[in-house]
RNA sequence: GGGUCGGUGGUCUAGCUUGGUAUGAUUCUUGGUUCGGAUCCAAGGGAUCGCGAGUUCAAAUCUCGUCCGGCCCA
């Protein structure tokens, strides 16, 4: 009866986040048409317009902090030669397992010397780095390249969170010592912070790496996680303490002001966008689907037109000048002028996240007003269109605080203290991150990292950097005394 | 890497047990109607049933392989 209206009608978008969360993932992408996943190739996706503007302006973001921090663009080729990507020993034996290669061209002819597809690109940057460092002049050298990645991983692909080919930019740098080394270190991760928390709304932690969870080839390894809504922690950026052991490797000398041949200091630092961009919409969704920050949506206003048919012509109008008042001032906004009704495209654009809604129609004509709704708390306000450009702007910030502090009260009372296997198990079962004493984060930890992880089904994150911390106790896997607090949680 | 479920017009799906070339919805196109929270009506278009092999007079359906995807676990 008058239920068959609804049995025929099927929501746009409504998955409970917090409950079903990987069909909530699942499905967000394929409806808001975030990743096409029929490509067929696994791993590998096409990014449509809607995540993929998203991105760019995260990329642009991110370009922008890093070129004030004195880093410039550069780009390097797609393919290292084997003999390259072989040259440090460690290195090799972190990334060969998931490198491709090209053996072949045209109809089959060998090539003279195998080529890697990038997995990453110090094997590629650093031959040259080594040309192009002479004298202590040359540095610092603060470089970074856009590009994309590829790895041909073992785990599980998801779009976004774990693709063979992946969006990001690494910032490849060198310098005289390695004090500057252990600056830019603190300088990658205030830029995490800026960039990440500031400007996307995802609040983190900061972890030194264990020795057996360090990039491979480097010194030490520091990285920023994010909470998802399953209670899993999955990793952002990260940046690597190289020392001078790719230096040595790729023969990156400078003559000091001695004028002594000595090996250079690098880092490297490597923030994926999509793996970003998939930890974005994750914490920020809903369950009626996107919440996209302001600062990083493709439209950050859409306008809805309302009108009857006599109306047609003078609500167009009205809402043309909106739109190009509000171009003006710089805002993305778009007119949907589309024949779907009214109701149909708020819930389509409240499906694709976008932040600021505004609706025109003749009863707003007649008092020189406009409908001005908010996604994140689904409040409406009717505001004059004198005040309109000053309002969305205010609200965009609003908005984009909200988001971010929704995000940070996930992170009250998420870590728990455990000195025993029954309570870290008692923490992660209830999505929170257990804080245990722990012997060593050296190698000779190793053994009881393995334990742990085998009985709690939990993951090491390493120690907290971003905070102060004093170990006490014992290791809850041997029982000595515990050098280090670790950070225990499930993860991606 | 292991387990498990799945792959049928653009999308979602019925059919599969018990073989006989395919159901419905939605989307799309056209015309009309409607428009302040998912209008309604009519007509039209759209599928080598993931791919390959096998069994059979006959395969979406049964068997094997393979690719891709979802979920769970390492």
């Amino acid at each position: 009866m008058s239920s068959k209206k609804n049995d025929t009608k099927q929501a746009i978008f409504d998955i409970d986040k917090e409950n079903d969360f990987p069909d909530w993932y699942t499905e967000i992408c394929r409806v808001a048409e975030l990743a096409d996943v029929r490509y067929g190739v696994k791993g590998f996706t096409p990014f449509p317009p809607w995540s993929f503007m998203s991105m760019n302006l995260m990329f642009e973001i991110l370009e922008e902090v890093l070129q004030r921090k004195d880093h410039l663009p550069m780009y390097f080729p797609t393919v290292i030669p084997e003999t390259n990507l072989t040259k440090e020993a460690k290195h090799v034996e972190g990334f060969t397992p998931q490198v491709f290669w090209i053996e072949t061209t045209g109809s089959g002819e060998k090539l003279e010397e195998r080529l890697a597809l990038r997995p990453t690109s110090e094997a590629a940057i650093y031959p040259m780095y080594s040309l192009w460092v002479r004298s202590w002049r040359d540095l610092p050298l603060k470089r970074y390249q856009r590009c994309s990645v590829f790895r041909s991983e073992i785990k599980s692909t998801r779009p976004f969170l774990r693709g063979r080919e992946f969006l990001w930019i690494e910032s490849h740098n060198v310098y005289a010592t390695h004090d500057a080394v252990k600056a830019q270190i603190k300088e990658d991760l205030e830029t995490t912070k800026e960039v990440c928390t500031d400007n996307f709304g995802l609040p983190v932690m900061v972890f030194r790496r264990t020795q057996w969870d360090k990039f491979p080839g480097g010194l030490n390894t520091y990285a920023a996680d994010t909470l998802m809504p399953d209670g899993k922690v999955i990793q952002l950026p990260s940046t690597h303490d190289l020392g001078d052991n790719f230096a040595k490797a790729f023969d990156i000398t400078y003559l000091n002001k001695d004028n002594e041949t000595v090996h250079a200091w690098q880092t490297c630092y490597g923030p994926a966008i999509s793996r970003i961009y998939g930890a974005m919409i994750s914490v920020h969704g809903d369950n009626k689907g996107l919440r996209l920050p302001f600062k990083v949506a493709p439209y950050q206003v859409v306008i809805v037109p309302i009108f009857k048919g006599k109306d047609v012509d003078a609500v167009l109008k009205y809402c043309v000048d909106i739109k190009e008042t509000l171009k003006k001032a710089g805002i993305r906004v778009h007119l949907d002028d589309s024949d779907e009704t009214p109701g149909w495209k708020y819930n389509y654009w409240e499906m694709k996240g976008v932040p600021i809604r505004v609706e025109a129609g003749p009863r707003d004509i007649k008092q020189n007003n406009v409908v001005l709704f908010r996604r994140d708390t689904m409040k409406r306000d009717i505001i004059s269109l004198k005040e309109l450009k000053k309002k969305v702007t205010d609200l965009g910030k609003e908005i984009d605080e909200n988001l971010l502090n929704m995000a940070e009260a996930k992170f009250d009372g998420l870590v728990v203290d455990a000195e025993r296997y029954g309570e870290i198990d008692d923490a992660l079962d209830h999505g929170k991150i257990a804080r245990v004493p722990f012997c060593s984060i050296e190698m000779d930890g190793y053994p009881c990292a393995e334990e742990i992880e085998k009985n709690t089904r939990g993951d090491i994150r390493g120690t907290r950097i971003d905070i102060d911390e004093k170990s006490e106790g014992l290791c809850v896997a041997c029982g000595k005394v515990a050098k280090e607090v670790v950070y225990i949680a499930r993860s991606y």
